[in-house]
DNA sequence: AGGTGATGGTCAC
DNA sequence: TGACCCTCACCTG
């Protein structure tokens, strides 16, 4: 579902499946149906994501931008299955050639965009950890002069771009930060240490599809795919994220939770005490 | 069968 | 801050 780490796994699969042939496009939703036409047979030269955005960039100047929202999916399947998949839902864009085809539902946006478009949507966004090039600093910028609450920063795409409701829940609970502290009263250091474990995590949600935040599961993932095997995970995967009420694996103190930034966050009000 | 909440974001007020 | 978008899994009965 999708965080960050969805999208990013869904441009790979979708640039490995798409890249370098001209799907057939087409709206049977009927919603995207002008879209689908515009695209349609031309070449995919790439498929990327920034943050939860994702983009299709055809031949011709003609991209396509994505967004999921909370409850949108977008499946890339081996075209025997296609059926099955089509069974199910209103398909908003399906994208298809003799060996793959995609299928995009309930997104919150899926529209044909110019360049320039993309470039401004890229510019409003913050940097994305999962990127190499992304520079937290110009988070640290943002957070550093602000009033607002760290739990509220790390929602706000601007600042950085793809946490969303449970990393950010889990990253402050890795890092016995309090949701409410301000963010110009938050340490330059603190600030770095959850940058670089939201470089660490990020890529462990690529790779498995799930997020994975619990320190001892993070670990074994890790060894796993180290060894080339694929992970499997069995117990709990978040410490906090819809765990209220019950007792802080680290502490025992009861779990809280409140609505912040519109969305339910948990943490600790013991370890995350505000400081 | 029907109701509800969900990992998101935008826009109106 | 709240309504809305829109699909699906999971609950209740």
């Amino acid at each position: 579902m999708p965080e960050g780490h969805t999208l990013f796994a869904l441009a790979r699969d979708l640039h490995e499946a798409f890249a370098g042939t001209r799907p057939v496009v087409t709206s049977p939703q009927g919603r995207f149906e002008a879209g689908a036409g515009e695209v349609s047979g031309r070449e995919l030269l790439h498929a990327t994501s920034r943050g939860k955005h994702l983009f299709l960039e055809f031949d011709g100047e003609r991209w396509v931008h994505v967004h999921l929202g909370l409850i949108g999916t977008f499946t890339v399947d081996a075209r025997e299955w296609t059926a099955e998949a089509a069974a199910v839902g209103a398909v908003r864009m399906r994208m298809a050639t003799d060996e793959h085809v995609a299928e995009l539902r309930g997104p919150n946006l899926c529209a044909v965009v110019t360049p320039e478009e993309v470039t401004a949507v890229l510019d409003r966004l913050g940097p994305d950890p999962l990127r190499p090039d992304a520079d937290p600093d110009r988070a640290w910028a943002r957070i550093s002069r602000s009033g607002r609450s760290i739990g509220e920063l790390l929602m706000d795409q601007a600042v950085l771009a793809g946490v969303g409701n449970v990393y950010r829940s889990e990253v402050l609970f890795r890092h016995r930060l309090s949701p409410f502290t301000e963010g110009r009263a938050v340490r330059r250091a603190s600030w770095r240490l959850v940058w670089d474990d939201l470089v660490r995590l990020l890529p462990l949600g690529v790779a498995t599809g799930r997020i994975v935040s619990v320190e001892e599961q993070v670990l074994e993932v890790e060894a796993a795919l180290g060894r080339g095997e694929r992970p499997r995970l069995t117990e709990r995967t978040s410490a906090v994220y819809k765990h209220a009420g019950e007792p802080c694996p680290r502490c025992g103190s009861r779990i809280r939770t409140q609505v912040v930034a519109g969305r339910n966050l948990f943490w600790c009000g013991r370890c995350q005490r505000r400081r």
